[in-house]
DNA sequence: TACCGGCCTCAACCCTTGCTCGAGGGTTGA
DNA sequence: TCAACCCTCGAGCAAGGGTTGAGGCCGGTA
């Protein structure tokens, strides 16, 4: 189970979810024998409490108090977004059905605002512009543009550079392709669900085909 | 001023403020005698910093990075809220996992065991390996076939058969066999890392391709 | 002109959170 | 029987977020 969890959550160890457990956000059945048993709902439970920490940064204290609102059959009440300084431009952010959705408005970023969100350098930017992989619809580019560049620049450091990187584009395409094939070509939930567990295929099989420790 | 936001929130003290400024929050101006002065800007980003605390529990460090966000005239990426029963992988700019590694020691499943594991029918276990999407490592399998096989379930639901998988494995190999020219043959911690870093960009590209909602 | 309160800096210290580690000791399956 | 796990419990630790205090410079006022 310490398996499953580590495919999705990278960070997760055996320690930590025992710690998970003193803290009371978990409690497993046991075997006779005293260890532990986690049921399905258990890994459920621990998923949210991972999710709700990497994604929302929350304190356990307060995931604790939305587990139980939960177990009460509420919803745990989620605090507004920001209130934006009235000075400033406000955020209207709410959905994310699944996290695949990125965030409710997507960013529309110039070249150089992408520069800047990145961190990253004119000419890599030509460069990953030139492979295809960061593309710029109209004259703007989205969020993702922003991962892409930092993780190519990270992965520079290993020597890797764009045209290193061009099966990426192709193979991502392909998954893209084979997503549209089923659900059309039309954005619809199916996309995004369909989108995260080809990614999830793709995270397993990578890690399954790595050198063994 | 202190004043001013005292009445807002309790907590505020001098020192907590000259401390959001040494960590870069906010910069008020000094009067020649080096007096710090607050503009009405000022009180107002500091407004956004402690209702973003307060109300969202959000680390200094990410409120830094979306004040940044606005300076440069974006939306700061509002993560939505806590979503009870599904989690997905992971959202964009956030939190980068910062390993890869697996448990510590790999988990040997015998073939029954993987069916029970993930629930799945022998035939479609049958397909994925007649595929090379699963492997057996002398006589049992990994932790990773778990979750294959599971998003391979998944898949099937959507009409998606291992046979239109094979394009997955073979992007894996090669993710694979990229990395392994970086970091030798071994697996080391820089192997993981390196795959850390080439499945973000994997699952980037696939996010960045996908149709626009 | 002396004083008193307030602000300034900088380094040191502190508490809480969220884990990790190790010793000491059972349990299991090949 | 032995390796490879699992368990508990206590200690330790790094990071985050401030607080405290010493030593000094303003600035209004009595």
């Amino acid at each position: 189970m310490l398996q499953l969890l580590q495919a999705e959550f990278a960070d997760v160890t055996i320690s930590k979810i025992r710690f998970l457990e003193a803290e009371g956000l978990v409690t497993p059945a046991r075997t006779a024998s005293g260890y532990r048993k986690f049921s399905p709902a258990d890994v459920e439970r621990l998923r949210y409490v991972l999710t709700a920490q990497r994604d929302q940064y929350l304190p356990l204290k307060v995931i604790k108090e939305h587990l139980g609102a939960i177990d009460r059959g509420l919803q745990p009440a989620a605090s507004g977004p920001p209130v934006a300084p009235a000075s400033l431009p406000q955020t209207p952010g709410q959905p994310v059905a699944d996290d695949f959705d990125a965030a409710s408005t997507e960013l529309r970023l110039t070249r150089d605002e992408l520069r800047a969100a990145a961190g990253v350098p004119e000419e890599l930017l030509d460069e990953l512009e030139s492979h295809g992989l960061v593309v710029a619809a109209g004259n703007h580019y989205g969020g993702d543009a922003i991962v892409i560049a930092k993780v190519a620049a990270e992965l520079a450091a290993y020597g890797l550079e764009p045209r290193h990187l061009r099966a990426f584009r192709t193979a991502a395409d392909r998954e893209v392709g084979l997503i549209e094939q089923v659900t059309g070509p039309r954005r619809t939930d199916q996309t995004a669900e369909l989108a995260a567990l080809t990614v999830r295929l793709h995270t397993a099989l990578v890690r399954s085909r790595l050198p063994r420790p």
